[in-house]
DNA sequence: GTCTGTTTGAAACATACGTTTGACTCACAT
DNA sequence: ATGTGAGTCAAACGTATGTTTCAAACAGAC
C-alpha cells in the first residue's frame, strides 16, 4: 500500500475493544493484535495509550459536534426567535447522531457504550478532555434545554438532565442492548432510531413530570423532580 | 485485640476503592494497605479477587432482598387483592434501599454506584453471580412492574425498564453525584432520599409516557415507549 | 543510485498485578 | 507445658502491562 492505514486500523481496533471491554481491560497488545499491527505503532502514532483513547472520541466527536450545532441553527431558524420545545431539542439531539457518517451499521451504539463507559469509569483524563474540547454544543444543548423547561427550577432541571443522560447512556452503553443490537444486525428489530423512538417520549414525559410529591415513610414534602 | 476483623477491615476498603474507582482499576495493595492489612489475607479470606468482589456485593445484597421481600409483602398486603401501583412499586423500593442499615451514612449510594458498575464493566463472573443470587425479588419486583403498567406492551415495557434502570445507576454511580453527596455529608443538600424523591417522579412520569410517535425526519409511525 | 525522513519490526525494559509460599505468632484445649 | 490450628507476615513467583529502543524497510526528492 502506498499510504499508511495503521493510524485508522488502530483507531477501528481501539473503538470496537474499548467499547467491548473498557478502557483498563483492553491492553495495547489486543488492539494491535486486532488492527494487525506492530504493538510500538500505537505508542509512535499517539504517544500513549490515553492519547489514543482521546483520538477514538475525537474520531467520532469532532464530526458530530459539527453536525449538532448545525442542527440547532436549523431549529432556532425554523422556531424564528420562539425557543424550541423540549421535543424539538431531543429530537435534533437524537437526529444528528442517528444521522451521523458511520463506518458500520451501529457506530452511534458503540459510540454511546463509549460515552457512557467515559462517565462511569475513573478515567479523569478523559473527562477533562472531553470537557475543554466540547464545551460549546453541550453548553448550548443546555441552554436550549433550559429555554424549553422554564417551568423547572435549576436544581431540579440539574438533575432531571442527569436522569436523562443516565437513561441514555446506560441503555445505549448496557451489554445487553449492544447485543441485541449486533444481534439484528439487519435491522428487524433493534435499530438505534427505534430504541431512540422509544427513549425520547420517556425522557420528555420525565422532563415534564409535576412537582412535588409526599415522601409516603417520613410524611414529609419534598421538592421533586 | 481477641477476634479478628481483618475481614470486615477488607470489606470496607474494598467497598469503598471499588467504588471510587472500579473494580479493575482498584488492585489488591491498595485494598489491603487502605485495610492495614497483609497482602495475602485477601487470598486467604476470600480465595481471590473474584470472590472478594461476590463478598462485597453479598454483605449488602443479602440483608437488603430480605427488607425487599418484606416491604413488597407488606405492600400486596395492604392493596388486599388489587395491584399495586407504580408509584407505591417504586416507594417500595427506594424506601427499602433507604432504610437499610448503613454501616456508614452513605451507604446506600456506595452500593448503587457498586451496581451500576456491576452492570456497565465487563465482570461477567458478577452479572453471573448477582443473577443466580438474587433472581427471587427481581423477579418479583418485574412482576410488580408488570401489574402496576398493564397499558404497555411487553417490548415496550422491557425498554422503559432499561431506561429506568439506567437512570437510576447511572445518575447514583456517576461521580459527580457520589461526589456531590459525599461533600454534603451532613445531609444539608443532597442526600440520597432526596436524590430518590427527585427521581421517583422523573421514572413514574416516562413509564406511563403516551403511546405512539412520529419520527420528524422521516415521517414514519413508530411505535414509541 | 543515493540520500533523508518517516514508518515498521522484534525484542527488551521497568513496573504492577494476582497469587503462592513457608516461616512465624499466639490463643486455647489438652 | 505443650501441641494444634487459625491467622499474619515478608518475600517471592509468574504473568501481563505500557513504554522504549534500535535496526531494518520503505517512500519520495535529488
Amino acid at each position: 500500500m502506498a499510504q499508511s492505514d495503521t493510524v485508522d486500523r488502530i483507531l477501528d481496533a481501539a473503538e470496537e475493544l474499548f467499547a467491548e471491554r473498557g478502557f483498563a481491560e483492553t491492553s495495547l497488545r489486543m488492539i494491535t493484535s486486532k488492527a494487525k499491527v506492530n504493538l510500538a505503532a500505537v505508542n509512535y502514532h499517539f504517544g500513549s495509550k490515553n492519547a489514543l483513547i482521546h483520538a477514538v472520541f475525537g474520531r467520532f466527536l469532532t464530526p458530530f459536534s459539527a453536525t449538532l450545532e448545525d442542527a440547532f441553527d436549523e431549529l432556532e431558524a425554523r422556531c424564528e426567535g420562539k425557543p424550541p420545545t423540549l421535543n424539538q431539542t431531543l429530537w435534533a439531539l437524537t437526529e444528528s447522531a442517528v444521522r451521523m457518517p458511520q463506518r458500520n451499521e451501529m457506530g452511534i451504539s458503540i459510540f454511546m457504550r463509549l460515552l457512557g463507559l467515559a462517565y462511569t469509569q475513573s478515567q479523569g483524563h478523559l473527562r477533562k478532555f472531553l470537557e475543554q474540547e466540547y464545551s460549546q454544543p453541550f453548553s448550548r444543548f443546555m441552554h436550549l434545554l433550559k429555554e424549553a423547561t422554564p417551568q423547572l427550577s435549576a436544581v431540579d432541571r440539574y438533575w432531571r438532565i442527569q436522569f436523562m443522560l443516565g437513561a441514555t447512556a446506560f441503555t445505549m452503553s448496557s451489554n445487553e442492548a449492544l447485543q441485541d443490537i449486533l444481534r439484528n444486525k439487519l435491522g428487524v428489530e433493534t435499530t438505534v432510531q427505534e430504541i431512540a423512538a422509544r427513549l425520547v417520549p420517556f425522557l420528555a414525559a420525565g422532563m415534564q413530570a409535576q412537582d412535588a410529591l409526599l415522601i409516603p415513610s417520613t410524611n414529609q414534602k419534598v421538592p421533586v423532580a
